[in-house]
DNA sequence: TGACCTGCATCAGGATTGGTGATTGGCCGC
DNA sequence: GCGGCCAATCACCAATCCTGATGCAGGTCA
């Protein structure tokens, strides 16, 4: 067995197809059907199902798919620990962040992460999941924070804290900041929200659903600050991830109602590399995000929650 | 980077030579030292110091020597899901076992596990800590449960669990059975126990030293068996792990006495190779010992603690 | 102090391995 | 039925790695 042989595998295993995964690994068609198969036969087990349209995993290549990530993310373990034991960190870090956590979250991290390590140059891009998620895949993200997804193929996931959903309105619209609300027995509401492409917005519609709960208009609205804005400034309302609208508790710009029923949640998952572990750097920088997101996470469940 | 290179790697760090490693990797001297270096030039670090006697691992071959086991176990790995992934769990397991786990806890997991497994050919060796340890680095056992040993290189170590010391004498010494002891308040003891390179020994020898407690005599007995058999049949007592005499409990041969002063434990670790994962029948039972053993543990603790 | 031993580094030659590009054969959609 | 797509195979070439011999440094013993 040979390291190249996993990385083939991985490789065939993501891209479903020997021919673009041949690509993806700069070697060529007739070379990876030949390491495939002499991986095969050194297991003793066939790895996938040949078809003229590509390949798909056996459960033998799915089991060992998932050992062969974790073997090379070991493996580049090796670096990254020569890497951390060098007293002074350097490199750089991209990092991709969803808008819900680029508004309180990130800046304070930031900060702190720059003072702490003035030589690592950090790139941070915020995009919805999907762009995200394509960024980690592709190598151009170290990691990312995001929504839980169906599609994880490749990637590495790791939940990091949970956070509550807020109704929001603006000062004028006759409720108590900080009262909680019930949003099953509420008159038809006029809601902001993401388009259907957006994470959350699945599971809001499923609430909305399942609870009945009465809905006069949705304008879709896929830019946060632009939603928050309207929504101060208008009877439009909206619901928002708690880390989001924290900073009104003081500013009052907007009112924050805590949502007694029905339950909902927002996750916030780490989605890294299956197969290469995180640099020196960004491991640091994901601590603090980490430390950061559930010091919010925490407030919010304790100020915001039902 | 190779995966030879981290065999190599891992045989050197070991033998701390790389002649004696390249003999026990079936390589040549003169590739082992090429290999190691191009290992050194890709990772740019030097992994080992040498010199005429030998070599020494640097603070970076440490590091690349604790990654390149667990690539290695996880390496392994694959071989072991696709196996487990057989219905029918097959092939042979060598198990090594300290004297005190062969009287009570080890018969109720083999007689489990072979009716569980009846195609799994089971090899039991008793024997004291460094033969089972040298066994399960020359391959010769798949693993072993020892009390904690110092030397521990190339092998991965799990704590398993903890055991209390008991005090045990004949029935016919004039103290009841299970009333608790103090020992550091009792007339000088004449005790049997185990040789200086025994691992208890040297806990127990501690013990008496610290507490200052007085020993009349003292029978040095490498026989488990042997020295239970003379305890209940003279005047000689001695301090066994709660495993080892909890039979006696019901038998009534021996009268056991909790220790309440100084507290004395022992523990119990599985060793493994490093850098070899279990086979998937070897995995099997080191679950089912575990088992066994946390629950007799627990009757110990229950029963005979202090 | 000098001969000897041990252990690692280096070198050139040779065998094995792995990658390449072209070709074949099977299946699907047009 | 034809062209496109994809994997398997083959022969050839290049790179790699292993080998055995030799050199060198340090430590030991008489």
């Amino acid at each position: 067995m040979r390291l190249r042989q996993l990385r083939f595998l991985v490789a065939v295993y993501e891209e479903g197809s020997f021919t673009t995964a041949a690509h993806r690994v700069h070697a060529t068609q007739s070379g990876m059907s030949m390491q495939i198969k002499a991986l095969e036969e050194s297991l003793q087990v066939r790895l996938f199902d040949r078809s003229p349209s590509g390949v798909t995993p056996t459960r033998a290549g799915e089991l060992a798919y998932q050992r062969a990530t974790r073997v090379l993310r070991e493996l580049g373990g090796i670096k990254s620990d020569l890497a951390m034991m060098e007293d002074h960190i350097t490199g750089s870090v991209s990092v991709g962040l969803m808008p819900t956590t680029t508004r309180t979250v990130i800046a304070p991290v930031l900060a702190k992460f720059a003072s702490l390590y003035p030589d690592v140059d950090i790139k941070m891009e915020e995009a919805y999941s999907a762009q995200l998620s394509a960024g980690v895949m592709a190598g151009r993200l170290d990691f990312a924070l995001v929504p839980p997804t169906q599609s994880y193929r490749g990637l590495k996931v790791t939940h990091m804290d949970s956070d509550v959903e807020v109704f929001v309105t603006a000062p004028d619209q006759g409720r108590d900041n900080l009262s909680a609300i019930d949003l099953t027995g509420v008159e038809p509401l006029k809601l902001v929200l993401p388009g259907p492409d957006n994470a959350r917005r699945a599971k809001i519609d499923s609430s909305l659903k399942t609870f009945n709960i009465p809905v006069r208009a949705i304008m879709e609205l896929d830019a946060m600050m632009a939603t928050l804005d309207l929504v101060a400034r208008s009877d439009w309302t909206t619901i928002a991830p708690g880390c989001l609208v924290i900073a009104d508790m003081e500013s009052r710009q907007r009112f924050l109602h805590p949502i007694t029923r029905p339950a909902m949640a927002v996750d916030y998952v780490l989605i890294e590399p299956a197969s290469t572990p995180l640099s020196p750097a960004a491991q640091l920088l994901c601590e603090e995000l980490q430390a950061e997101l559930s010091r919010v996470c925490q407030r919010c469940r304790d100020e915001l929650g039902s």
